[in-house]
DNA sequence: AGCAATTGCTAACGGTGTTAACTTTCGAGG
DNA sequence: CCTCGAAAGTTAACACCGTTAGCAATTGCT
């Protein structure tokens, strides 16, 4: 072990990343165009003009390729979710909050496929497995959201929860509160948080897969009755909603 | 056109409807134990004791076989929640329509693979499209919650929606209304209702799909609070809550 | 220059949905 | 009773899929 591993960055590593990058591409593009069924190693390679085989120099197969797949998308997710708080002062969390939610949603409505293929991993079992990128990427994504809500907390306002932490939470709670940055949050603010966050979690997949189609056009007010819940719920100033 | 047709349930019919019937129940057991990407016409057939032509006999293909199976889904999860309603009298529907959300969340999380065919149907845009079987007996799922909401606006007490509601919306309102039984309810309670069912919903994928995993080892209590909102939403008198 | 890693290929295996053409079975009408 | 036709199932075949093995070519480092 002397050289090799030790080129920092070389030319090839770049072209090599290029490729990898490609793959997830055209994956993509795939996904869009044809819907899940349509994203497989041979399609793949029939675009990129090699064949399915010669993928496998990339990723480890078809499920390892699905994979890095839902983690670029994660990371996508994550990056306009920040951005998204970046176009809002940092003095208002709450305007923030709110405008990173509208963010999620907006993102899981314009790109319904790639949604579905983060919220409905096809297989389970795979995502909470820590170690796996994806499961770093979804705490970035989650992060920006979670990150939100701490700061929501520090201007005070988080309503309790509405019983006693049940012990057996306790232990996962604090796993959860070492992935926030800055001064601890005590459990009772990040159950709270839990809580909001399924609602704007479930409240974007049951509008993204459609499920709402059956009454409403345009689900939007909705969904903005139910950030207003939230940022109630946690003690945003109201004068931050509603743009 | 004389005879054949009109033999209104010949024995022939019969056991057509009984190997229609094996056939989901065999791609049933074979999506609860190896995976949606396992059951397959091939392995049904196999499983069944012949080749996969022969289910061509019974299914236009595999995509209406997996219909079927999502429909007849529906048709059991309904029937779960009707049982489940029927267990508690019909004077306190606030109870019942809490034990019914239970017994919802308690399906999803009994048969995980199963709901996950539900919620994230494959290709989308073959649910909502009227006329097909899984539309209908979606709606006979869906019904057994939206009724139980009508019984309890009979007995006052539903909030009104936050703000006024968007024009546009009355005419799908309408619609919904069209397929709830007994008198009208006014559009502003469907509203409510909507909004309730999507919560109820969103709740139980999101906790299902295992996105709370990260934090919550047992979200029961979660859920609880959940249902706690969504019942005196609905006016639910409260003595009704907590068995 | 030469060696070794990288990258891509072809060939092949078993599995999949689907179609076409054939056999077999069985119920009903004369 | 016999026939005839519909129904149910078969085999053969096609195109596609993931995956592996083995081979050729290219590339980059010493």
């Amino acid at each position: 072990m002397s050289s090799t591993t030790g080129a920092r960055t070389g030319r090839k590593h770049r072209v090599r990343e290029e490729a990898l990058a490609e793959i997830l591409r055209t994956g993509r593009r795939l996904l869009v165009e044809e819907g899940p069924g349509a994203v497989t190693l041979r399609a793949i390679a029939r675009e990129m003009g090699m064949t399915a085989p010669g993928l496998y120099r990339y990723y480890a197969g078809h499920r390892d390729l699905i994979q890095a797949l839902a983690s670029s998308l994660y990371d996508e997710l994550a990056t306009a979710l920040a951005e998204a708080r970046d176009r809002h002062p940092a003095g208002e969390p709450g305007r923030r909050l709110r405008e990173v939610c509208r963010e999620l949603r907006r993102w899981a409505l314009d790109h319904p496929r790639e949604f579905g293929l983060l919220f409905a991993k096809p297989d389970a079992d795979a995502d909470t497995t820590p170690g796996t990128a994806a499961h770093d990427s979804s705490w970035r994504f989650g992060g920006v959201v979670l990150d939100l809500m701490v700061q929501l907390w520090r201007n005070g306002g988080v309503q309790p929860p509405p019983t006693t932490l049940d012990p057996a939470w306790a232990a996962q709670l604090e796993e959860v509160r070492e992935h926030l940055s800055g001064e601890p949050v005590p459990l009772d603010g990040i159950y709270v948080f839990v809580a909001c966050w399924a609602r704007l979690y479930g409240a974007v997949a049951v509008e993204a897969f459609g499920h709402l189609d059956f009454a409403l056009t345009d689900p939007e007010p909705l969904f903005e009755h139910t950030l207003d819940d939230i940022l109630t719920a946690l003690g945003a100033t109201p004068d931050a909603n509603h743009r």
